[in-house]
DNA sequence: CGGTTGACTCGCG
DNA sequence: TCGCGAGCCAACC
């Protein structure tokens, strides 16, 4: 947990911090850990953390969806899973299979946002992210 | 060390 | 508005 955490375990700490039934995209999550272009590799540090959970076996990883509200974790069979967790804490899909971003996208505390001392461009690719 | 991969995104037509 | 292709980049092996 020390500033010198490599990327990877940044994602899981931004991840674990997403209240229930709120959702964060890849792309947000990966703004948050520093590297706003690296969304793919945050899909894929989720994918290896559920190969071999064993660091954080709570983590919240059903709380990642794309920009678009939709899951993307159908191609690895973990789509139906994903879906049936967010629906039991309370998220709902529309009859897209979309998740109303506009309710349930999490936007971090201002202060919880100023702790990761993100750079002004990072700060400012972020909100216009949150704004739909 | 370097090529490959991919739970993504953006921009252009 | 909507696909689709190209770009992206840390992790993995």
């Amino acid at each position: 947990m020390s500033a010198e955490d490599n990327f990877r375990d940044r994602v899981l700490k931004i991840v674990h911090l997403i209240p229930r039934a709120k959702v964060l995209t890849y792309g947000i999550v990966a703004s948050l850990s520093g590297s706003p272009r690296a969304s793919r590799i945050v899909g894929g540090i989720l994918h290896q953390w559920g190969l071999q959970n064993s660091l954080y076996p709570d983590l919240p990883w059903q709380r990642v969806v794309n920009q678009k509200g939709g899951i993307s974790t159908h191609r690895i069979g973990m789509g139906d899973l994903q879906k049936k967790l967010l629906e039991e804490e309370g998220v709902f899909f529309d009859h897209e299979e979309k998740i109303p971003l506009k309710k349930f996208l999490w936007k971090p505390s201002d202060k919880m946002i100023k702790q990761l001392a993100l750079p002004d461009e990072i700060l400012c690719k972020l909100e216009t992210k949150f704004d739909l």
